[in-house]
DNA sequence: CGGCCGGTGTGAAGCAAGTCACATTCGCCG
DNA sequence: CGGCGAATGTGACTTGCTTCACACCGGCCG
């Protein structure tokens, strides 16, 4: 199927390069070492809801997001699941199991149609080695996960469901940074609900109470912010008010 | 655990050496460089409660536990605190703003009595340059650190308290994993309760339970777990039963 | 156009865990 | 030994969030 030579081959030789000399980890490497990567990368088309992969797999690969939203989430033994982050265009995930070879610790799947490429681990782990500067990359994309992550269990542990969810909403609006003001988050409060753990029933009560105050809008599958202040207070405060 | 039976005790030119050869980050460096790593090195001495960095500092080192526990904690603004992982004589810490350059996610606080050492970033920075296996070292560190991290994600958020607390034990007797049968935990319950992100006496209620079945026996400032059997069921059941 | 499904809005009732207020026990140290 | 502080044990009351049970609304599709 990938009869990469020159450059000509299916509907998106250019997008991967152009995703790869976008993102952070490879903007630096030398056009040469770009284009391996590329003939590396297997290019693939997803429906929304579509298994990318799941938790205990073996984690054989590295996955750039070049168009659509991949969520990444665990689910329990009696069915509830939590949202740990959603991936977006131009953003890879995967490089835990990646790097160091053992299981996938939660579920991918297609959270819109998405535009995917994979790059496997046989391939990238020589590759990250003969490009010393490269792991020094990897090493700063973890310590963001991890610094992300402790965030997770800071918030989930001291703060209530306002501290909580205005938390979740400011780091929705500062991943989207778009537009200065008139933040729009497309999201159903379903998702946000896996995302801070906690039911959808009483997110949506409690951003109701914030739609009279003015701080949000609310709209069909997407929530938009108009006053971050408050939000960032409620964010910062531990667990006191509403 | 550390006897210093024989002629290395308290002077410790040598227990610094003795660690870092221990440790899997650093073991596989030839001898010379260890050498140079220890002159790196600062020693100190810390009593139960001393502060050795907090959330927010500017993060200029990597501190090395030689021998006691040292409790990484983060606490919030109205005063509960959550404590994120206890690290062990022979571990290391605070390599995320090592690494990255940017502030302390947490607060590091001597749980005991400590003899730690220091390395500045300014000198180790330039080392893992000169030692390329070292930086792939600290990669599978972050990913270990990272999944441990995602865990308690996970289990804040979709488990309850028994599942919670069983998964905390688990995850305790495995760290100390001296003893194949008869698990001693040194813990209060207090700072079970932190770890786990609920109160002293909601903990204190469950472990009773448990101690009428045999499954765990309380004694001062420990848990021994007696038959991990239910427990790890409990860990693994979501958010079933007791 | 009408049907239907996914997302939203809302109230009543239940319950897991928190809060508060103690009593008890342990171990250390003067 | 005796006393004090830290750790543990326990019950009565409160509460924040869940659960359950709906009604509504908009948008897509045959």
């Amino acid at each position: 199927m990938p009869q990469d030579k020159t450059g000509e081959t299916r509907a998106f030789p250019n997008s991967k390069l152009a995703v790869l000399r976008k993102h952070p980890i490879f903007c630096d490497l030398d056009p040469e070492a770009l284009d391996q990567l590329c003939r590396y990368a297997k290019h693939s088309m997803l429906k929304r809801g579509a298994a990318i992969f799941s938790k205990g797999d073996p984690g054989n690969s590295l996955i750039a997001v070049i168009s659509g939203t991949v969520k990444i989430s665990i689910t329990s033994a009696d069915g509830r699941s939590a949202i740990l982050n959603l991936i977006g265009a131009g953003e890879i995930f995967g490089e835990v199991a990646l790097l160091d070879g053992l299981a996938r610790t939660a579920d991918a799947t297609a959270n819109t149609n998405c535009e995917i490429f994979v790059i496997d681990r046989r391939e990238f782990l020589p590759f990250v080695r003969s490009q010393p500067a490269l792991a020094m990359k990897f090493i700063e994309l973890l310590c963001t996960r991890l610094r992300w992550t402790s965030d997770q269990v800071e918030q989930v542990i001291l703060q209530n469901l306002p501290g909580r969810l205005a938390s979740a909403l400011i780091r929705l609006t500062e991943k989207h940074k778009t537009e200065p003001a008139g933040r729009t988050i497309a999201i159903t409060q379903q998702e946000i609900s896996e995302m801070v753990g906690m039911t959808r029933e009483s997110i949506n009560k409690q951003l109701r109470v914030w739609a009279t105050r003015k701080w949000v809008r609310l709209e069909h599958g997407a929530i938009v912010v108009l006053d971050a202040k408050p939000l960032q207070a409620l964010a910062e405060a531990g667990s006191e008010g509403d």
